[in-house]
RNA sequence: GCCGGCGUAGCUCAGUGGUAGAGCGGCUGUUUUGUAAACAGCGGGUCGCGGGUUCGAGUCCUGUCGCCGGCUCCA
């Protein structure tokens, strides 16, 4: 979230938006214990502990009460106290939204304020038809608005169970998510934008569009690619494979299982047990595992033969299937799968090498980025969570490959985060995130240093000195994997790829029977042209429909340009042409439209 | 995995305890068509699956599977 927006008005009425709901919670809900209720990028939520769960058939009753509350003008009000006044309005029992029976998360909250920070409350309060003192006080950092009045345009949006302090091992509280605006037209237009945004949805296209099916007799999480996204693949592999061997890689194929023994070695097993598919066992009581990266395989390849510092860095490509058996909510269309592709490759490397193939790897990705037109991305530096125990190597390592992937960002000239807590098991790591249609951030492509992998399976080449020296390795994957960048292309764009891309870039149309074979002779000169390293990507429509049917269906399929053909072309030799973007753009010559594609 | 929601025809959806529906798609026939849906007819369903309540369940209860939003976790 931007300073700004933590600085605006329409911050602080979202927060106060929260608070009045917690206001309505507490009055309809006696016992629900408060937690915490901040802002957020779209809108707020608060987390309560209640007496009984939240169904989301509820949400309707507390937005009434909230509209109640609101009209009654409570004035806002802050007040700073002590820690010892602090505890004490936390536990006092005359005031609805406090009282020691509620107090449990206000009181972890209070103590986790560092002593010296000014502790404050905010206070709203009424009066009822019998002249009954109702207040609402809660403790919070603010700021708020001056009055509930001015809380009109909200609407509460959905109901998330959400550990308390984001832990796992701690209560499941209720989380209410909600959104306030300043005004109807806003709040409608935020509303009309999911609504669009939900269109733009991977899933949903992927089906119209005939791009990928997941079965459920296949399993969840497992993507099936139709003719259509399997085209996709491969133009998005063939590019990239272009770009990897401009560079110096070279490809190497891993299988699909390995002994758990590989994965013991790599420590993946440790770090990764839960990520695992179920083992197999073959007769000899030889343990394999569904790969679920490719990286120790590459290593089996650097160390099956000595290795000289003149061969360095060695770079190893592949487009390598893995399987992670991520948790059932977690799976998310193509964007979370159990099953898929990674753009994977591995670079040895000695240490003085290290900053520039860091650099080569990061430009490479910049240049993936921008022919798939990807320019709205943030780059995050993942580092070691120095509270965790998840992480493998000596701090010394990790120090220095942090300091080279700084390093090269400073020296690129590229704006990054620091992410504690988001480093590989094995080493610190430098990720493209971009959002979804929905508004999700995903980690795309990524480039990790790792110190640890080259220890654990001792790798080594032979210096200039004739000793043996340990390389460093770079994993990297340029769009992280092709299901999640698919995924978000197909959002990005709409489902409408730029022409490169289009899995089907042209539909001849013929307008009657009698031009089908003309049609199809067309497709065939068409499909011989080459095209940004494929042949051009055509079908004809040859169905006995109209020609408006037809048009309509390509342009709903996002076909990039329509090609019909009809008597007047058949005699004057030209075709008409019409862009999915611009429409009709009136007869031209094959010759004429190919040049108007650069073909 | 956890909290909440949703599963009706290939797709999108209607059906609020009393005989399972529409549009699109499919098939058949007619139409031979010039820039976003020709016309007619015909098929098509254990209402995700199992158990229960009821004279009667798509509808209520329960279990289970799948999907969706979120949390946690991640490419």
């Amino acid at each position: 979230m931007s300073e700004s927006y933590e600085q605006s008005y329409l911050y602080r009425l979202r927060h106060s938006a929260a608070h009045l709901m917690a206001q309505a919670v507490t009055e309809l809900y006696p016992g629900a214990k408060l937690a915490i209720g901040p802002p957020i990028e779209n809108g707020f939520y608060y987390d309560i502990d209640f007496p009984e769960p939240l169904k989301e058939e509820d949400l309707p009753k507390i937005e009434a009460k909230m509209k109640e509350l609101s009209k009654l003008d409570q004035r806002i009000e802050r007040t700073e106290v002590s820690r010892v006044e602090a505890k004490a309005l936390i536990l006092d029992d005359s005031i609805p939204s406090m009282g020691g029976a509620v107090a449990e998360y206000k009181l972890q909250l209070l103590d986790a304020i560092p002593a010296g920070e000014t502790i404050s409350f905010y206070n709203q309060q009424r009066t009822d038809r019998e002249g009954k003192l109702h207040r609402f006080l809660d403790l919070c950092r603010g700021p708020h608005v001056d009055t509930t009045k001015e809380i009109k345009n909200y609407k509460l949006m959905s109901l998330a169970g959400a550990y308390w302090r984001g832990d796992v091992k701690n209560k499941q509280l209720t989380r209410i998510y909600g959104t306030a605006f300043e005004t109807p037209e806003e709040l409608e237009a935020h509303l009309h934008m999911l609504e669009e945004a939900a269109k733009r949805d991977h899933r949903k296209l992927g089906k119209e569009l005939g791009l990928f099916m997941f079965s459920a007799r296949v399993g969840t999480g497992l993507p099936l690619w139709l003719p259509k996204g399997a085209t996709l693949r491969m133009v998005m592999t063939d590019f990239l494979q272009k770009e990897q061997v401009k560079r110096g890689y070279e490809p190497v194929v891993t299988p699909q299982i390995a002994s758990i023994r590989l994965y013991e070695k790599s420590g993946h097993i440790i770090t990764f047990k839960d990520k695992l598919f179920p083992f197999m066992e073959d007769e000899e009581k030889e343990t394999y595992i569904l790969k679920p990266m490719n990286c120790p395989f590459h290593i089996e390849i650097y160390q099956s033969q000595m290795r000289s510092y003149r061969e360095l860095p060695v770079r190893y490509a592949e487009f390598g299937t893995v399987h992670r058996y991520e948790q059932s909510g977690e799976v998310t269309g193509i964007l979370r799968a159990r099953g898929f592709t990674q753009d994977d490759a591995h670079l040895f490397v000695r240490p003085d090498q290290l900053l520039e193939e860091f650099i080569g790897v990061v430009e490479l990705t910049k240049v993936v980025l921008q022919k798939l037109g990807l320019t709205d991305f943030k780059v995050r530096v993942g580092t070691k969570d120095p509270n965790s125990d998840k992480y493998v190597g000596h701090d010394d390592n990790w120090a220095l490959a942090t300091k080279a992937i700084e390093d090269a960002c400073k020296q690129m000239g590229m704006e990054y985060f620091i992410s504690p807590g988001d480093a590989a098991f094995y080493g610190p790591k430098l990720d493209l995130i971009i959002k979804d249609a929905l508004g999700r951030d995903w980690q795309m492509g990524t480039v990790q240093v790792d110190y640890n992998l080259p220890e654990r399976f001792e790798l080594e080449y032979t210096g200039e000195d004739s000793k043996p020296h340990r390389p460093i390795m770079i994993h990297r994957a340029p769009f992280g994997s092709l299901e999640r960048m698919i995924g978000l292309l197909t959002e990005q764009y709409a489902g409408a790829f730029p022409f490169w891309l289009s899995p089907v870039q042209i539909s001849v149309l013929a307008i009657a029977d009698r031009h089908n074979d003309a049609a199809m002779a067309l497709a065939d000169k068409l499909r011989d042209v080459i095209y940004d390293t494929r042949n051009l990507r055509v079908t004809v429509d040859d169905r006995r429909e109209t020609l408006g049917k037809k048009i309509r269906e390509a342009q709903l399929q996002k076909t990039p340009y329509m090609l019909i053909l009809g008597d007047r072309g058949l005699e004057e030799g030209t075709i008409g042409v019409r862009s999915r973007e611009d429409g009709d753009l009136g007869e031209m010559t094959v010759e004429e439209f190919l040049d108007s594609l650069g073909a």
